[in-house]
DNA sequence: CTGGATCCCTTAGGATACTG
DNA sequence: CAGTATCCTAAGGGATCCAG
C-alpha cells in the first residue's frame, strides 16, 4: 500500500456506489451484525423489550456469557438499551433504540433474501460437492 | 426448556415474521455473508466479472489464501462462476451469477444503512466508553 | 436473576513457501 | 498467474464456578 501504481480507487460501475469509505463501514458493520448472535438478539427484541432470561430462552442455544457481550455491544453501539431494576432479585431490560430499530429493516430485508434463496444457494452447494466427488473419485 | 411454563412460542409481532425456521436461515446466510472479505468480493464483483489478482489488487489486503478460500464458498454457494482459460499463463476469471447479483441488493441495503448511521454507532460508542471510564476510575 | 472471571478448545485467518 | 499446503497466532465461543 506504499505506493499505489494506478489510481486504483476510480468507481467503473455508473449507478452504484464504491467509495473507499464505504467498505471499511460496510464490513465494520458487517463483522458486528454479522456475527453469530447479535441479528437473532436484534430481532428477537425486535418484538419488544425483554429480561436477560427471556432472551436466553427465546434464543434457545446461546451461552450466558455470549449472551452478555452481544448486549454489551449492542449497548456500546448504542442499539439496545439497557434498564436495570434494583429489586431484588435484579430485573434488567433490554430494549431496542431507534437506531436498534432501524437496523431490523436491512436486517429483514436480508432475511427476506435468504428464505428466498436459500433452497437455491443449498442446491448449488449439493451440486458442487457431488461434482467435487466425481472428480476426486 | 424441558418444562416451558407458558407458551414462549407464541408470536406477538403483528406484521413481522418469527418462523422458526427463519433464524436458522439468516443466521446461516449471516455466516456466509458476514465473514471478513464476501461482501467486500461481492461487491467488487458487482462492478463486473475480474480476474484472481484484480480481485487481490481492488481488496487491497486480503490474503491469497482468504481469497481463495472466499471465492471457493462464493461458487459453492452458487453466487460466483469460475472460468478458467487453460491458456499460459493461466487465465480465470470470477463472476457474479444472477443469484450472486440479487444479493447485492440487500446488501446495499445494509451498505445504506451502514453509511448512514456509522456516525451514530460511533458517538453512541465513544459516550460509552468515556461514562465507562467514568466508573472505573 | 444477572453477569463477571477463568479455563480450554476450536476456528479464522495471516505469512510464507512451493507447484502447474 | 493462480492457486495449494503448512505453520502459527489470535480471536470466537462454550462450560463452569463465583458474586452481588
Amino acid at each position: 500500500m506504499t505506493r499505489r501504481k494506478k489510481q486504483e480507487g476510480t468507481p467503473v460501475l455508473p449507478g452504484k456506489l464504491h467509495e473507499p469509505g464505504d467498505c471499511r463501514a460496510i464490513s465494520e458493520v458487517l463483522s458486528r451484525v454479522g456475527d453469530k448472535w447479535t441479528v437473532l438478539v436484534v430481532s428477537t427484541l425486535g418484538q419488544g423489550p425483554k429480561r436477560f432470561n427471556e432472551l436466553r430462552k427465546a434464543l434457545g442455544s446461546i451461552s450466558q456469557r455470549m449472551l452478555t457481550l452481544t448486549l454489551r455491544a449492542l449497548e456500546r453501539d448504542g442499539l439496545v438499551t439497557r434498564t436495570v431494576y434494583p429489586t431484588i432479585p435484579p430485573r434488567v431490560e433490554y430494549e431496542l433504540t431507534s437506531l436498534g430499530c432501524s437496523l431490523l429493516d436491512p436486517v429483514n430485508s436480508l432475511s427476506t433474501w435468504a428464505r428466498k434463496n436459500r433452497p437455491a444457494m443449498e442446491e448449488a452447494r449439493r451440486r458442487f460437492d457431488t461434482a467435487e466427488g466425481k472428480s476426486a473419485a
